[in-house]
DNA sequence: GGTTTAGTATACCAAATGGTTTAACAACGA
DNA sequence: TCGTTGTTAAACCATTTGGTATACTAAACC
């Protein structure tokens, strides 16, 4: 199980709830980049550009290598994994239970009733 | 393909990125409940937990149903979907790039060589 | 040595976030 | 009708976020 509270968890989806980020994220699946090249598609000043750098660095989505003068910068798997694992384990779970047809039925029913029991 | 600009996944992206919020998904994948429920295991005042479902609100992974006094909350899946394979399409394609006993030692070559080429 | 080029650091700003307290309202139960 | 329960609304506050402009450092190139 992966807990709730989480500070690494809840770096890794802040990290991903900016358009500029994924951006980023996706540009450096193709491989590694520095970081004037991260920064040159976005509408931003170079230095807002590093700060999500920074930001995706400190969720450890990406790792840093310093080479002369450039940073280039490349993707780590693991902090998505444990993100989606966090997702995946509800998922299909709520799904099942409440966007089947059987499922429906079930709550059409216990609108009646009380109600599901609680925890 | 998802779009990396999408303010929808910004939504739910930036609603999975705190851990009350993240406790709330977990306790509705058991089912309904209230908001009184909601915020019971919380430690914070009650109008702060009803900021937080409002986020999950807007990022529409939860629906608000409202009976009597009661206001009953429940999981949606789709938007977790939409977050899940955003990260999807780039977690195998970089693992396998990065990861694989073969793609470290291409790594170690193109080190020696200008690098792997830009888009 | 002088000039680009790559990147950092600092100061500053507006807006959003995450919380509080207090007050109000609406529905239900005795 | 009165008290309790479930919830909203408003005002307020500190901190973080996301951006800017400017000044600076360091490596590479001629």
């Amino acid at each position: 199980m992966v807990a709730d509270a989480s500070p690494q968890l809840d770096r890794v989806f802040h990290a991903l709830a900016h358009p500029a980020r994924r951006a980023m994220i996706r540009q450096l699946s193709y491989g590694e980049r520095n970081l004037s090249e991260l920064a040159a598609p976005l509408k931003m000043s170079f230095p807002a550009a590093t700060k999500h750098v920074r930001v995706l660095e400190r969720a450890k989505l990406v790792r840093r290598r310093v080479v002369g003068r450039e940073h280039l910068c490349r993707l780590t798997a693991a902090p998505l994994e444990q993100a989606t694992s966090w997702t995946e384990q509800f998922r299909k779970h709520w799904e099942a239970r409440f966007e089947t047809p059987d499922a429906l039925l079930e709550e059409m029913k216990s609108e009646e009733q009380p109600r599901t029991r609680r925890s």
